[in-house]
DNA sequence: AGACTTATCTACCACTCGATACAAAAGTTG
DNA sequence: CAACTTTTGTATCGAGTGGTAGATAAGTCT
């Protein structure tokens, strides 16, 4: 068997730039000519290693959410479904302010509304969104079966709440936030997760409820 | 004077196309010849009435806000502050999901990152999301001069805090979320309201906690 | 009517977009 | 070394980008 020519570059380290172009300029503010050389590499080794430019952001994707599951680990072990909720928003402010990356989220900032030929990458964007909502909202019912979290409280509901939040954030963050504020909001939003969690016992949530349609396809202009 | 050959399309109409296209496709997706198209006429025609695409945005966020200002006003007139919030997250659940727009909000779809050329339109959107939290927060400071919130409440937090959630509804519906999604949103974020505007007084929450430790590894590249 | 002003249309500009053909280069394996 | 496989750089593809030149059409004014 013969190995052929090895590949000159880190593809780490090149989806890692090219994570930062697609966060600073979404997926169609970012042009193979600024990837490209921000990676260090040309053209044909770019479609050679990820087949496509959607391609190329699949894997910068996936890569985030690599660097990011330590950090959500931290969150959902926490030892209350309040102190969950508390990590989760603090670590929000924080990462979302990180002068080590572009302000805001890569999924929000990526592309909520992209062009034509571009149709499917916010529903990838949203799909990883939701895997984030589906993480606390299991982590919510098991909260509920530790007692931790009030019989009638909705985890569904606590859960869409906090990922909104954090996608509201990730706005304020991109127009030029600073971290002090970001902290306030999650500060006012805690507030809410704690009232909604303990306080409900007199007007219950309506639990027969779906559990959040995710992404659903859009009509066609 | 002589007036010259009159416009042949109404301005208006022509700004409620436009509004759509760059609503459903961002600015960096919506193409010339999506908007030349929806609009019902010719590049130059378009020109010669906006000056540029980035004129026509501005002339389309212009009349967003025009077609919005009512909406406000009513949000703004409610009796108390609480009632403010209240009107204000209900609207936005119901605008962001009314079938005769593209889901969610113009200002957080329009562009949150834009590629080269185009590194204004962010601040544009950012700008007009920012007057909103203004009016809200002018709304506050009054609320508490008349009493109806807390004299400890801070009507700056809580502006962006509705503003962020509001962002964060924007981005939800953008994802297929339905109207009953975001008026749950809308319901758990106004319990928050409720619960930093009255019970400062009753369960002060410790405004000297430490801004929530982040102490998960991050690795930074 | 005829002069004048402005809008509209056809056609096209220079440029950038995402994506590739092709040949030289750089390795591994026999 | 020679055979083989894969990557790399150059140079470029056709399509689409935002934007415009120039002629013509459609009005108003004297």
């Amino acid at each position: 068997m013969v190995m052929g020519r090895p590949r000159s570059f880190d593809t780490d380290k090149a989806l890692d730039e090219a994570m930062e172009v697609f966060w600073r300029h979404g997926y169609d503010g970012a042009s193979l000519a600024m990837l490209t050389k921000a990676m260090g590499i040309k053209p044909p080794s770019l479609y050679a290693a990820f087949g496509s430019k959607e391609g190329l952001l699949k894997a910068a994707l996936d890569r985030y959410a690599q660097k990011r599951s330590a950090h959500m680990r931290y969150v959902l072990a926490g030892p209350t479904a309040r102190d969950v909720a508390e990590r989760f928003l603090s670590s929000i402010a924080e990462s979302h302010t990180d002068p080590a990356n572009p302000p805001g989220c890569l999924l929000v900032q990526g592309g909520l509304a992209c062009g034509a030929g571009s149709e499917n990458i916010p529903f990838e964007l949203a799909a990883r969104r939701a895997q984030t909502e589906t993480e606390l909202r299991e982590r919510f019912v098991q909260a509920k079966q530790d007692g931790d979290l009030a019989a009638d409280a909705d985890p569904a509901a606590l859960a869409r709440f906090l990922s909104t939040v954090a996608s509201g954030m990730g706005v304020l963050a991109s127009s030029g936030a600073d971290r002090d504020a970001l902290r306030e909001v999650a500060r006012v939003s805690l507030s809410a997760f704690t009232t909604c969690h303990a306080s409900v016992s007199g007007r219950p949530y309506d639990e027969r409820r779906a559990p959040a349609p995710i992404v659903s396809p859009r009509e066609s202009s």
